[in-house]
DNA sequence: GTATACAATGAATACGTATACACAGCGATC
DNA sequence: GATCGCTGTGTATACGTATTCATTGTATAC
């Protein structure tokens, strides 16, 4: 009991060769059915589980996915770390996750050569970090999940952004507002500048102009979009819709508002991004883009399985909708919202 | 380019015998300086990084801890997760992390078995769930953090639940408040048993009694705390305070107070359990019990490194205390209690 | 000047598995 | 009845590292 049973010793119990266990640990076809059983039986009885080490050390693959993820605090990002490993458990594939927030360069180097994965999903990419590009020079299958990299070789798998935004502006601007907030993040991210252009072209195509002094840059928490909505609002003629870029801030945005005494969506309109669970919450009821966590998981899973088993194949870059979720934090129709932008 | 260089390959490089490389590798002090120092050279050059797996099966020693947790998107558990990533990252551990939540006892039993960590953090201990007791029997060093189970042999870290239950009920008791709502969860935890005894006791001291109408049982989510609000609210007379197990729920019974128009605190206190970041934020402002996350998991991660290194060293538990957090969601002292309990 | 201790290194091995290779048995084919 | 192919099995090896053991060279003691 003090060691556990390794397949020699299970073949020693059988009757068998080490060579025989191996296959009927590994389903070949190769082995007399009536051996088989006998194996198998040995096997159970002895409540035997091939060391995984040893396995991964000879096959090359360890069945283990490596993630890379910041704030897992935040709700979106849970939701999908969530999701990530429902999908990663339904294939039996296991996940290591690493939480790089305040990990120095060189250690980060250290864990995407050690070969401890057959792959690595990526959540976090922005342009000022370079684990992106370390981890595609690592040689192990990479894909980027949720934020993506402009021309990088590398499978990609992200929410239209652009579109979203977009949808989110023209929203906005069909509802007649004219003064609106925005409230940017000051990373580098494709995501968030995305967030931002698509918003701008639909409000451009209206002929709305944001702004400078409804121009917010903040960053990613709570509080920052408190801060941001206190700004926003304490302004002699305040916006009359806000459109930021995560539901976190959103969620700032309304606390900032509530304690300034200004009613959503009676005095601001709100809009987030993400859809959130928390965004359909009362406390919130936020209207907000949604984003396509399952899809996007599904598909990076599926494209990250498809490469590590064939590394030669070409590059994907998938983008997914992003459907608009109107909920209280604007008029619920666009007829309501005559009212809203009159007053301040 | 092709083949990750091994330490053999740099042997060659540096004109030694891949032993000396290894011990360069493991800092063996028996290496000649000027050695040593060629070779880490060498090394630095070809950018090297030992093969973990390989290296594991040597040693036996993965550097991986195994964390079992369940609903990654309840803030409070995100909030542990995030912690336990950062108490490991600091101490140079990897984490692997599974999510059991739909995941068969078989394939459970197996990952168990497999020797792919060093030890295991389990955060979802239950009685009904065998878990537990297949960690401890496969004899890998493994730590119950934030629930216990009684008379379990392993090593435990948890909350003062019980404590800090009976200090929320004390609260409530001292401010005068004797129609109280419970909403207790349906599972069988360590914790969730503590946190309602506690509360009792409490209660029971100061010679309050929780009417069997007031009483409410629910599963975790968010709905289910709506739910609960909704019964215990739309009575003809509904409780002056309620407290239930978890922040996630204080914070449905109160968007479900919300939708029937019920005021906190003005109508109904509300107390929680966790303290979570969200319950700081405006929308909630809750009144909460505070679990001392970074505590359990800076303490439940020593244990669980001692007993690595010792597993033959006593079982230790620890319980640490939960100090009460007084927010808007109950009146902010005592003394203006007085009003709150007075109508319905 | 030989014997002894010690430092530094290389050769060999082991961790537990998967798999290439060799080989025995055996039916089918000519 | 010898050759061929095919099935099932065992033997041997390799994955990349850490570590034991043996060996060399050098300094110290007699």
């Amino acid at each position: 009991m003090s060691r556990p049973p390794t397949s020699r010793d299970l073949a020693r119990l059988a009757g068998v060769s080490q060579a025989t266990v191996s296959r009927v640990l590994t389903n070949n076809p190769k082995v007399n059915p009536e051996t088989r059983a006998r194996v198998l039986q040995v096997l159970k009885e002895a409540n035997y589980t091939p060391n995984a080490l040893a396995r991964a050390m000879k096959t090359g693959r360890t069945d283990t996915i490596g993630v890379f993820m910041t704030r897992v605090t935040s709700p979106f990002h849970a939701e999908l770390l969530d999701e990530i490993g429902r999908v990663l458990s339904s294939v039996g594939l296991h996940m290591i996750l690493w939480n790089i927030e305040h990990d120095p360069e060189e250690s980060v180097s250290k864990v995407l050569q050690q070969r401890l994965v057959d792959g690595f999903l990526l959540t976090s990419a922005t342009y000022d970090s370079t684990l992106h590009t370390m981890a595609v020079e690592s040689g192990t299958p990479t894909v980027l999940l949720h934020r993506g990299i402009d021309g990088l070789d590398c499978d990609q798998v992200v929410g239209d952004n652009w579109q979203g935004a977009y949808d989110a502006g023209r929203y906005l601007a069909e509802a007649g507002h004219t003064e609106i907030g925005l409230v940017r993040l000051e990373h580098t991210g494709n995501t968030s500048r995305d967030r931002e252009l698509g918003f701008r072209a639909a409000l451009d195509e209206a002929g709305v102009k944001i702004k400078a002094r409804n121009t917010v840059t903040v960053g990613v928490q709570h509080a920052d979009g408190h801060a941001a909505a206190q700004k926003l609002l304490s302004q002699k003629k305040p916006p009359t819709a806000i459109y930021t870029m995560t539901d976190l801030l959103a969620f700032g945005i309304l606390d900032g508002a509530r304690a300034l005494g200004v009613r959503v969506p009676d005095d601001v309109w709100l809009i987030g991004y993400d859809n959130t669970d928390l965004a359909a919450w009362e406390s919130f009821d936020l209207t907000t883009v949604a984003q396509p966590i399952h899809a996007i998981v599904e598909t990076g899973i599926d494209l990250l399985r498809r490469r590590i088993a064939d590394p030669e194949s070409p590059t994907e870059i998938v983008t997914l909708p992003c459907p608009l979720v109107v909920r209280g934090s604007t008029a619920n129709t666009p007829a309501a919202a005559g009212s809203a932008p009159a007053g301040g």
